[in-house]
DNA sequence: ATTGACCTTTGATCCAACTCTAAGGTTTAT
DNA sequence: ATAAACCTTAGAGTTGGATCAAAGGTCAAT
């Protein structure tokens, strides 16, 4: 039986952060002593690698709930069940590098416009393309 | 002169975004009624429009205030002051696509080693996959 | 003169996923 | 027995960019 330190130490997640996915229910302490501290089996350890695992591909800690809720119960889900949120997590992820690579484009355009040189910023083609507001547009919701 | 509710109006961003942006300093009413009702000129929705450019191509409010203290002096700043902030951005969005790619194929791994149907996900392989955590990480930062 | 649309301010709330603080209790080694 | 290193909790703070609410003042038209 591990103390949270040492599941802390054996996952590289803060004890900090194991408390916190204890409160939003992705994991928990299969025991706890007398004074309230934390006890964890070695099912709750690969239960915690699985999360981390999950979220190091990018799931959300709403998907992991939901694959989560899928890997105690393997029997009574299918495996649509489990594409069916990687295929929406891919969707994200590619909505947003479509996002991303619009902001580069323009970005980059804007920079191949400008001489970038010591010269002042009079007449500075990335400041007069703002000005006018010609540029591409990033299609918006915009968290960089 | 233009009300904020006019200003609104005009450039698409709400009254409340207006005086968001007021408060953090991008944008000022040149003048204000004895009630206090903020009045804006021709050049302060030049200056406005400017902002939701910027904003639209995904400069963050923090580079925008940069790009805004640039706009007032020009000759105070270079073609290379400007590059400078331009090329920052376009650093962090490339890194972040490159985060969003690795996230991608890892995800797309997943998709096309399960074969997505009506068996129960006792021998899901993304299950397995995560459950064994052998699984391309996507390098953190992780917003999405 | 009253309705309704506008405006003002401060400060709260939202999102995600932590991250940290305060104030205290426990365990272990010396 | 005492210090160091651990643990507990509730709750606040962080980031960025809004977005809204409350409580009230103002203005144009009827």
């Amino acid at each position: 039986m591990l103390k949270i330190g040492e599941l802390s130490d054996r996952t590289g997640l803060s004890a900090h952060t194991l408390r916190f996915y204890e409160k939003h229910g992705l994991i928990s302490a299969s025991d706890r002593s007398d004074a309230g501290y934390r006890y964890y089996t070695d099912a709750d350890v690969r239960r915690v690698e699985f999360v981390k695992t999950a979220r190091n591909i990018g799931f959300s800690l709403g998907d992991i709930a939901q694959l989560l809720s899928i890997r105690v119960d393997k029997q009574s889900h299918s495996c649509h069940d489990v594409t069916e949120i990687t295929q929406h997590k891919l969707d994200e992820v590619n909505a947003k590098i479509a996002e991303l690579q619009s902001m580069q484009q323009a970005l980059q355009i804007l920079l191949d416009s400008c001489c970038g040189g010591p010269e002042n910023a009079s007449h500075c083609s990335i400041m007069e393309a703002l000005e006018e507001g010609e540029v591409r547009q990033a299609a918006r919701s915009n968290t960089l």
